[in-house]
Order: C-alpha cells, then sequence, then structure tokens
DNA sequence: CTCTCCCTT
C-alpha cells in the first residue's frame, strides 16, 4: 500500500472547542462531543468541567457481606476514580429536575455501573426499581456481576440481572442489568413498565431495532404515566457513547443532554495517502509495516468484512511471516476471529502474546462490540462491513458488504487504545471517511417488522402504522409487515384499522418469529408439537426431507445420547448449540402450557412435522421450473438452494425455505422438501392464485 | 458450491 499520512487536524492540546477532553492526559479517540454541542441553542453543560464536586457517602441500609475491607477501598477507590464520578452531583441535580435525559459518555466514563448507583445512593428509586437495558446478553450478566461487587451485595439481591434462560433476582432487586429484549417482553404484559421508577437505556447509538423500539414505548409509558391518576412519574435516562446530540433530543422533548468524557487512551489515527483500489492488500501490507516498527507484545485487530476474506487473510499473513527479511521481527502469532468460529478457537484470541511475540487477530465487527481483546494496540480499519438489509418487495435480505459510518470507524479506533495508548491505520483516506454516513442506518429501517408489529399489537399499541418511531419505516417496510401478519391470521386488516386475532395473541406469547410461532400453534391439528430447532448436523443424520427434520433427528438423538459432551464432538455436533436447543425448547413447552396449545408427537411420521412447517412458512416456497432453476411463488425472484442444504444436489419440486438472502445469488437457507397439496389445504386462495401444480 | 451480528415468558 502507498503508506499512511497523518491527519490533517492533529487533536489540538488545551483548545476545548476541538478536544473536550484536552484538559486531561488522556484524550478520546473520537472526536469530542462538546464540538456538536456548541452549534446548540440551548447551554448544555459538559458535565466533566465541573470541579470541586463532593461526593456523599454511600447510605447504609445495603445488605452487607463485606469479606475483605481492603479490596472494598480498592473498589470505592477505583470508582473515584472515573470520569463521572467528578460530575456526580452535578448529574444528580439534572435528574432531580428532569424526567428525561441524554447522557453522551465514551467507553470508560463509567455511566453504566455509576449512575444506577449514584440513583440508589441517593434513595431515588423508592418508588420503584432501576431498570438498566443492555443489547448483549454477557454484558447484562458482567455489568451486574461488578455493580454487585463494587455495592458489597450478593448478585440478585439489591443488583440483579434478567436475560434470557438466565436470572438473579429477588423481590428486593432495586438496580436490573436486562437485555433490551427482555424489557421489550415485559412491556407485554406490563405496558406502563410499572414496576420500574427509572428506565435507562443503554448503547442507544447501537440502533438495534430492540432500543429503537423501546425507545417509543417508554415515550408512550412515561406520557401515559404522567396523565393518569395514582401512577408514579417515570425517569428515563438514554444512554450513549456517540454524538448524535439533537436526533434523540428531539425526539425526547428536546430534554437535556450531558457530556461525559471518557477515560481513553489517545489513539494516533494515520489515513491512506489516496483511495485503495484493493483494500485487502493495503490491509495486510499495513501488518507487516507495522511488524517490522513496533516492539513485541504490541498485537494488531485488523477488521475486515467475512469469513472467506478473513481465513484467506491469515494464511496470507501466515505464509509471509515465514519469509526471510522478517527474521529479526518478533514471532507472529495469526488468529482468525468471527462468529462462526468454534468456542474453543475464540477463546485463542484471548491469550496473553509470549514475550517476543506479536498477534494479529483478523476480525469480523464481531471484535467491534462484542468480544473485547487484551493487548491491542494497533488497528487496522478496512472502513467496509457486511450489512443485512431486508427488501420488502422480493421477500429477501441482502447482505452486502458496505462502506460503514463514521461512528463504527470510531468505534473501531479506540478498540487500539484501551490499555495504553495506541494507533489506528484506516485503510481509506480522510476525504473519503468525511464522506462516510456519521452513523449507520439504524436497523428498523432495514430489517423485516412482522415480529415488531406483532408485539406493539400485543402491547395493545392501536395504530402501528403512527407509532411513535424516532426514525420511521418506510411505508413499504410496514405494510409488508401487515400483509405477513394477515397472511398468518395474526390480525385482521378492517377499514380503517388492524385487529389482532386469537391467534394474534397467541403467537405474540411465544419468543419467536410470528411465521415459527404459527408452526408451533398449528402443532395439535397435525398431531405433533416436536419443533426442529437450530444446531449444525452432520451427514449422518442428513434427511431426504431436508433440514428441518435433519435438526430434529439430530436434536431427538442428542436427548437420547443423555446431552452428552464426548457424543457431540465424535458427532460432529456442536455441544452448545444443542443444549441451547433444549432451553428453547423446554421455553416453548412452556409457552405450550400456557396457551393451551396441546403438546402431541407424530413420533415417526416426520411428514406431518413438515406439514406443520407449511402452515406458518407457506410464503416462503420456491418451485421447480424447467431450467433447473428455482422461482419463488410469494414473488417470483430466482432462488438457489445453499450448498449447506441437505437437499443440495437434489430437485424436489417445491421447497419451503426459512431464510432467503442474497450474497452472490439469492440462497435459500434451511429447506424442506414441501407437497403442493399441502399448500392448496393451508391457504387456497393464496395458492389459486400462485398456479401451483396439485 | 457458501456462511456480518445480536436477541426474546
Amino acid at each position: 500500500m502507498a503508506g499512511f499520512q497523518e491527519p490533517p487536524i492533529k487533536k489540538a492540546k488545551n483548545d476545548r472547542t476541538v478536544d473536550l477532553s484536552a484538559n486531561t492526559s488522556q484524550a478520546p479517540t473520537q472526536p469530542s462531543p462538546s464540538q456538536a454541542a456548541n452549534g446548540h441553542t440551548k447551554a448544555r453543560d459538559g458535565l466533566g468541567s465541573f470541579q470541586n464536586l463532593k461526593h456523599k457517602t454511600p447510605s447504609k441500609g445495603t445488605p452487607q457481606k463485606t469479606k475483605n475491607p481492603e479490596h472494598l477501598r480498592n473498589l470505592l477507590a477505583q470508582r473515584h476514580a472515573l470520569p463521572i464520578f467528578p460530575a456526580r452531583a452535578r448529574l444528580l441535580e439534572e435528574l432531580r429536575k428532569n424526567n428525561t435525559v441524554i447522557i453522551i459518555g465514551e467507553t470508560g466514563s463509567g455511566k453504566t455501573t455509576q449512575i444506577p448507583q449514584y440513583i440508589h445512593e441517593e434513595r431515588l428509586d423508592r418508588k420503584g426499581g432501576i431498570c438498566v437495558t443492555q443489547p448483549r446478553r454477557v454484558a447484562a450478566i458482567s455489568i451486574a456481576k461488578r455493580v454487585a461487587e463494587e455495592m458489597d451485595t450478593n448478585l440478585g439481591g439489591l443488583v440483579g440481572y434478567s436475560v434470557r434462560f438466565e436470572e438473579a433476582v429477588c423481590p428486593a432487586t432495586k438496580v436490573k442489568y436486562v437485555t433490551d429484549g427482555m424489557l421489550l417482553r415485559e412491556a407485554i404484559s406490563d405496558p406502563l413498565l410499572t414496576r420500574y421508577s427509572w428506565i435507562l437505556l443503554d448503547e442507544a447509538h447501537e440502533r438495534t431495532i430492540n432500543t429503537d423500539v423501546l425507545f417509543g414505548i417508554v415515550k408512550d409509558a412515561q406520557k401515559t404515566r404522567r396523565s393518569l391518576p395514582g401512577h408514579d412519574p417515570l425517569r428515563l435516562l438514554i444512554m450513549s457513547a456517540t454524538m448524535d446530540v439533537d436526533h434523540f433530543s428531539q425526539y425526547f422533548g428536546n430534554c437535556p443532554v450531558l457530556y461525559v468524557e471518557g477515560r481513553q487512551h489517545p489513539i494516533e489515527m494515520f489515513y491512506a495517502k489516496k483511495q485503495q483500489e484493493d483494500y485487502v492488500m493495503a490491509a495486510m501490507t499495513t501488518v507487516f509495516q507495522i511488524h517490522r516498527e513496533a516492539p513485541p507484545q504490541h498485537d494488531i485487530l485488523l477488521f475486515l468484512t467475512g469469513q472467506e476474506e478473513i481465513d484467506s487473510v491469515t494464511t496470507n499473513l501466515r505464509q509471509i511471516a515465514k519469509d526471510g527479511s522478517l527474521a529479526e521481527c518478533p514471532r507472529l502469532r495469526v488468529l482468525s476471529l468471527y462468529a462462526a468460529l468454534p468456542a474453543h478457537q475464540q477463546l485463542d484470541v484471548f491469550r496473553a502474546t509470549a514475550e517476543g511475540e506479536r498477534k494479529v487477530i483478523v476480525s469480523t465487527n464481531i471484535a467491534e462490540t462484542s468480544i473485547t481483546i487484551p493487548g491491542i494496540r494497533y488497528v487496522i480499519d478496512c472502513g467496509r462491513a457486511k450489512v443485512r438489509t431486508y427488501h420488502p418487495g422480493s421477500g429477501f435480505d441482502a447482505l452486502k458488504v458496505k462502506k460503514i459510518s463514521q461512528a463504527q470507524a470510531w468505534q473501531r479506533a479506540g478498540r487500539a487504545g484501551r490499555e495504553a495508548s495506541g494507533s489506528c491505520y484506516r485503510a481509506y483516506t480522510r476525504a473519503e471517511f468525511d464522506a462516510m454516513n456519521v452513523n449507520p442506518t439504524p436497523e428498523i429501517l432495514r430489517s423485516n417488522l412482522a415480529s415488531v408489529m406483532l408485539q406493539l399489537l400485543a402491547m395493545g399499541i392501536k395504530n402501528v402504522v403512527t407509532f411513535d418511531f424516532i426514525d420511521k419505516p418506510s411505508a413499504e417496510l410496514l405494510e409488508a409487515a401487515i400483509v405477513q401478519l394477515s397472511f398468518l391470521d395474526a390480525v385482521v386488516i378492517k377499514s380503517d384499522s388492524l385487529e389482532l386475532t386469537e391467534a394474534g395473541r397467541k403467537m405474540a406469547q411465544f419468543p419467536l418469529e410470528p411465521r415459527y410461532a404459527k408452526v408451533i400453534l398449528s402443532g395439535p391439528e397435525h398431531g405433533c408439537t416436536e419443533e426442529e430447532q437450530a444446531a449444525n448436523a452432520r451427514r449422518k443424520f442428513t434427511s431426504v426431507e431436508g433440514d428441518h427434520i435433519t435438526l430434529l433427528k439430530v436434536f431427538r438423538a442428542f436427548k437420547a445420547a443423555k446431552k452428552n459432551k464426548m457424543w457431540c464432538h465424535e458427532n460432529f455436533l456442536n455441544f452448545r448449540n444443542l443444549l441451547y436447543a433444549t432451553e428453547v425448547r423446554k421455553q416453548l413447552v412452556q409457552v405450550c402450557e400456557r396457551c393451551g396449545v396441546a403438546l402431541t408427537s407424530c413420533q415417526q411420521k416426520t411428514d406431518s412435522v413438515r406439514r406443520c412447517l407449511a402452515t406458518g412458512l407457506f410464503t416462503s416456497v420456491a418451485e421447480l421450473q424447467l431450467d433447473g432453476k428455482y422461482l419463488t411463488l410469494d414473488t417470483k425472484q430466482e432462488a438457489a438452494l445453499h450448498p449447506t442444504s441437505a437437499l443440495f444436489g437434489g430437485k424436489p419440486a417445491y421447497v419451503l425455505f426459512t431464510e432467503l438472502v442474497q450474497t452472490g445469488k439469492a440462497y435459500m437457507h434451511l429447506n424442506s422438501i414441501v407437497d403442493p397439496q399441502w399448500l392448496h389445504d393451508i391457504a387456497p386462495e393464496y395458492f389459486r392464485r400462485k398456479h401451483v401444480k396439485r
């Protein structure tokens, strides 16, 4: 690669208009939020700038379990050293004055762990608990553990967490960390979220579909609780890492925005001098540029887009590392990282780098948010990622390599400065960076919304089309979701409203996509409530009927083998996935019992399982054409069986698919053979128009 | 002849 130049704008020391944290030795990687604030009409205080703030000692009354006073003193010292601590009093003042506040805090500010404690210490949670949402399970659990430790209580007592299949709470729990999906579920049975006086939506900048829906739910709950007598106010805190302040603030009634500086080590930024034609090659060249100069144990994290790319780059890097010209350099350990990798290989990236060695981790964006790797001093960012976008017109998801947003680019860069100062090399020019979107497209604007619509309806929200989304999905996207729900008999479209049917109400109870909920509801009709579960199957269990029956066979064999880990290993099956499937199944059985869905088993008559599948997935069927290709019946899209499918290579006349993803081609994933006669039985009107043979 | 990534009583 042509090499990198230093950025045209270096961080200006002692100039607050450029860099909020310039008065500290630890500058943030990101252009400071204060920049965004300057353009604001209302004065918005930078919390970090307040001095001489006193800290009240935590009030008594928390269950004491002190074992090691020194350890506790240590924890307290750490808490006091966090950037948010000097702003404690000022923050609480704002929280007392306003029902909704937005907090912008960079990584390391301590907002997620400290703010709930501050609220509790001041007993502002007397009338109801504090709920803090996280997009990821592991985060919810590990943060709760940390906070329980800091508050010197047992996890599951005053401080707890609740994620799917795992919960540590009791009636006395005041500070609860949950996944945002979990809070959404709670909102179905309690739309006003009456158990809480405080809801803190964390990582709001990620704009996951769940957070976006929650924005609307909590805003509505707050308003309703204010208007109805006998309700205590609902206090909202929206916590975000980026500066898309105006958008959030406008949505929440121009509420105040508070800034907390982060604790990041400085990161030197480098951009490509000129546009790179081949970002993979550019990135590889940069690895060796760094490798020649950097001291050993200064590890490199390289962001690329996908498995194939990553595997080929790791292979190449290993090959080049053997080159004689690098004999003087540290030994290079090259590792791949992506979600599909087996667990033990994922764990490899955490192994500390030995003396005289360097590791290079070549990763997807899993290392952007989900996995934090210690020891990283250099980040190389290719500036791209795979993005999934649902196209309601054709019914498929496109999975395409796209330019990342500036916010993501800063997030990636930040991975170099977690333990010490670092460097970030961008395989794109400064001008290319400036041309990137500031923020990524929110997930809710590029997803199938059938689940969201069903959930909103189940919460009693009458007009889902006019629901107050922070970013409103297109009419086409909303329409497609409603049409899908009406095909599934979950809703009835009336002249000017939507009505949830009895079946729809039941479907909403299942933690599943509506299509699959429908499959389960149709179980008793066909004498089987056995569900297939996601797992990695191998040839031995492959069924001619398709992937679903294959998975069912795997699952049954797993149970027969008494969920044995060795057995999985011997049969090339993923133990953890199968265990997870067991949990899912247990949960679904419980929901069935609650909804009065009879539990029956079809034993060996697996065609009735496929029949059930068709009742939920009949809009996802493709027909074999004379030329040997498939066309989807719903939208007449050309589609191919995915090579991992059990049906791949065969040519059944009708196949049902669970997912249609366009990568190189439009591929059908997880397929089963379907009998066209069933289709006419299930949805006669629909299939008459599709001209399906009998 | 192929696979960004989270998540749900």
